[in-house]
DNA sequence: CTGAAAGCGCTAACAA
DNA sequence: TTGTTAGCGCTTTCAG
């Protein structure tokens, strides 16, 4: 007797209840037009053999798969971690499910992952792009939503205004008197490294107009630890009467790498340096000191992005997608001049 | 005219090479048995038509889709995220895509997200368990492979030898001197807490069974870096004789909030106390002083995990999932006793 | 309102 | 070696 445990379909469900696979169907699809009686026999008969309804099945016939595709550069990248959580959240309470691909910062590769999962017929896809530039063809059926980054020459894409976001950090560095400032650039050419530059840039000239004294350094490079730590290096070594009071980063990571290379100069933070960076991701709340930073808003960018797969923009307009200044410990006055 | 771009299916690869079908399906199965004639007349249709295989019908022809499912409590644990990118990576190697759902260390959740991947026919799922004990049922014919934390009364599953890694650290900690330690365990009655501090004790009492003067204390907690800053707090806030000279953590974050907490003692790191932690996150180098810590094998374990899925044991041999010792600054000779 | 039946695209068993 | 065909489980016309 060969103990085969076949999997009960809609077949099954259709002879214990004594229906048709249509009207299981029907009753599934919770198609009003089911008299209760059979509504309620078809209902048991699931319950009592367990039927779950094959995936696969659905996804072949509806040529649609109940899945999410989520393309990213690198899943280690905590802001990136922070994106995806939300987003599998959002996803799961449309039911979809989420596939996850990295990109590793390759357009080449993103591309890839995208036709790869396109291969899978998903109800959408979702990318965080390596490059400005577009490197998929947008395919007919399936709604491909970027987030995150900008990308050029299009209009759709789901991201905060990351350029008032960084006049935020001049607003607070203003505020607190810094008058000799640097300010760490992201990528040269990136859209991302260009919005918050200019959104910082913009501010603090405009604030800062009529005061001679005011000094604005730019350096550029990545968005990584090293960055801040190399930029750091090169602006604190010099007197420290020139040195500047504060720099603002892109990145958390880069004014974490900032941060550490200061203590190890000796240079204190805040009351000899304030540090700001961009992002907030979760390490920039458990640093010593703390990160004052402008914080993305994650969750609402993730929630808006998943339901523009489903062309839920309508109620967009309830979704903040502002950044914010959170102020800690790692910015504080400007140790008085002596002009 | 409609414009109606429809699928191309084997059929129409069929009729463009003059096959039958079947034939166009053994091409795509990479069957031996076709001749190279037709071979390559398929092969050539299927490029000029731009055939895609449907992976939905595939799905449910063979009742399992080229799918992955991984588990984990969260995506934003920068440990878990750096397990997830290698098995991604190795599931690609296989042609899998992977699915990514959380549990939020919730035994409820995760058995609801291992069900609810187990309805899409996985070719396997992964699963970082949230608790001790396995809260789903084994299906049959779909492998689930436990990885990183061990479960209770199962045999198989992929783990570090946690237990010997700790020991590591132990004979670290001895070496440099130490003989007032406080071991900071995660949390009571689960068995990575358990194997952890077991080997970290069991061989640091072995080291120093001839010395007097040695000390073991051992407090416990949560893997988190607030119970890393607790334990910090309560050990170093006695009198400096009696403070230990080591802290040996269970976890990187405990050995962080540790570090953090010392420095706002202003006990300094690693001159009058050595910190150790667990796990070599990616933050364990960047922090100041970069942690000394065991390194998981993490690489060596996704692609195990992954490789059992296909029951590809066999050269497991070859994979090393012993723990390392990295030293790194937050360590150091003990200060010079006064015994 | 419900049942019967076609067919989504693919693979594999069976025929030729 | 290649062709023909049944059917995986489901949804959705189309009849009744």
């Amino acid at each position: 007797m060969a103990e085969r445990k076949k999997n009960v379909t809609i077949r099954d469900v259709a002879k214990h209840a004594k229906v048709s696979v249509g009207t299981v169907s029907r009753v599934l699809a919770k198609n009003e037009t089911v008299k209760q009686p059979l509504l309620i026999r078809v209902n048991q008969s699931i319950k009592a053999l367990g039927y779950k309804p094959n995936l696969a099945a659905r996804a072949l016939r509806a040529n649609k798969d109940q899945v999410l595709g989520l393309v990213l550069p690198d899943i280690t990248n905590p802001f990136f971690a922070q994106l995806a959580k939300e987003i599998e959240l959002e996803a799961s309470r449309h039911g979809l499910a989420v596939i996850l691909a990295s990109s590793f910062d390759d357009p080449k590769k993103e591309a890839r992952q995208v036709h790869a999962i396109l291969d899978r017929s998903p109800t959408g896809i979702i990318v965080i792009p390596a490059a400005d530039e577009r490197v998929f063809k947008k395919p007919d059926h399936v709604p491909i939503i970027t987030i995150d980054r900008p990308i050029k020459s299009e209009s759709d894409g789901v991201f905060a205004d990351q350029e008032s976001g960084a006049s935020l950090a001049a607003d607070h560095v203003f505020e607190l008197g810094h008058r000799n400032i640097v300010y760490i650039s992201g990528p040269e050419g990136t859209l991302v490294s260009e919005l918050r530059q200019r959104g910082f840039k913009n501010r603090i000239t405009e604030l800062c107009r009529d005061d001679p004294s005011f000094r604005l350094e730019i350096r550029s490079g990545l968005f990584d630890y090293e960055t801040g730590e190399r930029v750091a290096r090169e602006v604190l070594s010099g007197d420290s009467k020139d040195r500047p009071t504060a720099i603002v980063a892109a990145s958390d990571q880069q004014a974490i790498g900032a941060l550490r290379e200061a203590r190890d100069i000796g240079v204190t933070v805040p009351s000899e340096l304030s540090i700001v960076g961009f992002d907030d991701i979760s390490l920039a709340n458990i640093i010593v000191p703390r990160l004052t930073t402008i914080r993305q808003p994650i969750e609402a960018m993730a929630t808006m992005a998943v339901r523009r797969v489903f062309d839920l923009a309508l109620d967009e307009q309830e979704l903040d997608v502002s950044c914010k200044l959170i102020v800690r410990t790692s910015t504080a006055p400007a140790p008085s001049s002596n002009t």
